[in-house]
Order: C-alpha cells, then sequence, then structure tokens
DNA sequence: AGCAAGTAATTAACATGTTAAATAAATGCC
DNA sequence: GGCATTTATTTAACATGTTAATTACTTGCT
C-alpha cells in the first residue's frame, strides 16, 4: 500500500485546509460562508449565468447551490429570474449589495494573497498554480474519456 | 477582485474532486466512504494511534472522526481501547479484517494512480506532489506563526 | 492530599452536502 | 400537434461535518 504520504487526494485537501485557515476569519467578519463567498464572487466576474453553468464554475452540486442561493437571495445578496426563451433555466446574477459584500472582502483577500504567496515564495506559488490548472484539465478530461 | 480563476482554494477544489472522480467507484465497490478509507489507510501505517493524531493526519476534525470510528469499530475493521498510562486517551488500531478491505483496495488504488500519472505526466505529476508539500509546509508555519 | 486548570475524546444541536425523486419545461419523433 | 424523452432545477430524505457543551481524566499548585 502507498504511504498515506504520497496520497494526493490528501495533500489536496491538507492544502486547501491551510489556505482556508487564512480566509475565514474575514468571511466570518464579512458574513457570509465559505460556499456563498464562492457564488458571489463567480457572479461578480459575469452578469447573468444559469444555476447549473455557476455550480460547475464553483464545484457544488446543484441542489447544494439551490439552497445558497435561496439564503443569498432572501438577502438580497443575488437576484434570480426565470429564462425567456428556455423558461427551465434560473438565471443568477448579483445585486449591488451583494457587490459591496464582495468588495469589503476583495481587499482582505488580496492581503492575505500577498502574505501566502510571499510564505510559499512567488515563483513555487506561481509553479503550484500552474500545475494544479495543467493536472485539473488534464483529469478533467480523463474523466471525460471514462464516461463514455 | 481577483479572478476566480487564479483562486487557490478553488483550485484545489476542483483538482481534488478530479482526482476523486477516479477512486470513488471503487470505494463504493469496497464499502467504505471516503472518510473510512482514509482512516483505514493510515492505521496501515501505524501500529496504534491516538485518536486526535490521527484526527490530524487525515484532515479529520475528532468529533467527526469519533463518529466514523464508532461505525469502523461496529464492523469490526478497527479496534479501540484505552490509554494505560493515560486513561483519557483512545488508541486505534486495524484489525485483520480492516486490512484485507484495504489489501483489496490497493490494487485498484495504484492502477487509477498509474492512470492518473501517465495522464497529468510523469514529470508533472511529481512536481505538483513537491510544490504541494512545500506548499503545505509553509503555510502551516504561517498559520502557526499567526495563532500565538 | 485536595482542588483548580488543562487536555482528550465524546455527545448534542445545528449547518451543510448528497442522492434520489419530483416538477416543469423543452425537444424530437410519428 | 400530441406524446415519449431529455434537460434544468428544486424538494425531500438522509448522511456527514462543525461548533459548543459535556465527560472523564491528568497535571500542577499550595
Amino acid at each position: 500500500m502507498r504511504p498515506l504520504h504520497q496520497s494526493l487526494p490528501l495533500k489536496l485537501l491538507m492544502a486547501r485546509e491551510a489556505v482556508m485557515e487564512r480566509f475565514r476569519p474575514h468571511l466570518l467578519a464579512a458574513g457570509v460562508t465559505e460556499q456563498q463567498w464562492r457564488v458571489l464572487r463567480a457572479l461578480c466576474e459575469r452578469e447573468e449565468v444559469e444555476a447549473g453553468e455557476l455550480a460547475d464554475a464553483i464545484c457544488l452540486k446543484l441542489p447544494s447551490l439551490s439552497r445558497i442561493m435561496a439564503d443569498l437571495s432572501r438577502d438580497r445578496l443575488i437576484n434570480r429570474r426565470n429564462g425567456v426563451n428556455d423558461k427551465r433555466l434560473r438565471l443568477v446574477s448579483i445585486t449591488p449589495k451583494g457587490r459591496a459584500v464582495v468588495e469589503k472582502m476583495a481587499r482582505h483577500s488580496e492581503k492575505e494573497y500577498a502574505q501566502i504567496q510571499e510564505a510559499v515564495g512567488a515563483k513555487a506559488y506561481a509553479a503550484l498554480m500552474d500545475d494544479l490548472e495543467a493536472a485539473i484539465t488534464k483529469l478533467n478530461s480523463l474523466n471525460q474519456d471514462a464516461r463514455d
């Protein structure tokens, strides 16, 4: 059996845990959960997205996203409306209030990124991001092949 | 606001998702959950561990581990006993039955790793593992400093 | 020795995620 | 054009994770 220390999923989990530990205090202060933050942040970059597309972009299952959006909508941080051509679609967008939350967080977030990059080293950080990106792409196409 | 695409936590999550997609069918076939698998695998390398130490090693909070161990113990895949010197401690070990499950999984697991390494590329894979390891170490010490 | 403070693990209450079934609408086939 | 099939999302039932409170024990102080 391959030693635990060589487990890729565990390393990814531990790295994520270590990174999130730095962001959690700011999320708490801003009053958003980790997942709500992912939603708001993704919406900042787009005018209006379909729920399913959003779910894929932020690695959430649709049922989870459904509940999270219900909360965000209740708090007026996002808007939802039905598609015009295709009425099954739910089109989601961020409100000014939601954007304000993101902008408040953004300052803290950038500070943390600076600290992280300094701790990890600028070069190592960039290499890690690139390696991850490449691995994700390759793995996704491997998985895609396996699905048919 | 930094684009979503440059989010380190999200990249780590996506990479983990992509990797786990390959292992999940085997876990399902072996009848263990992702977390049970982490426990069994960690125990394979050690004679007997304290619950807290185990939790840290596999990135699980103690209360979660507590429940998971209750199930594993009921199924006779692990043994638990109290410490002798320190009776607060719970010492956990794997049973032969547990070891059998791990060994069955191990074959499939190694095959998947081979496929993953081939897809990602041997060099890129090794680089990713090293970068992750280095980042985890650096981030942990950054977090440790922040705690005091 | 006796008690306050700290530590390891568990339990309880709650939040979140997941899988499967239900709903609603679009597409394609005859 | 009507009906079976597929697609997008939601709801429901359940499993899992999380935080805070509890239990049981140890340690250190006097």
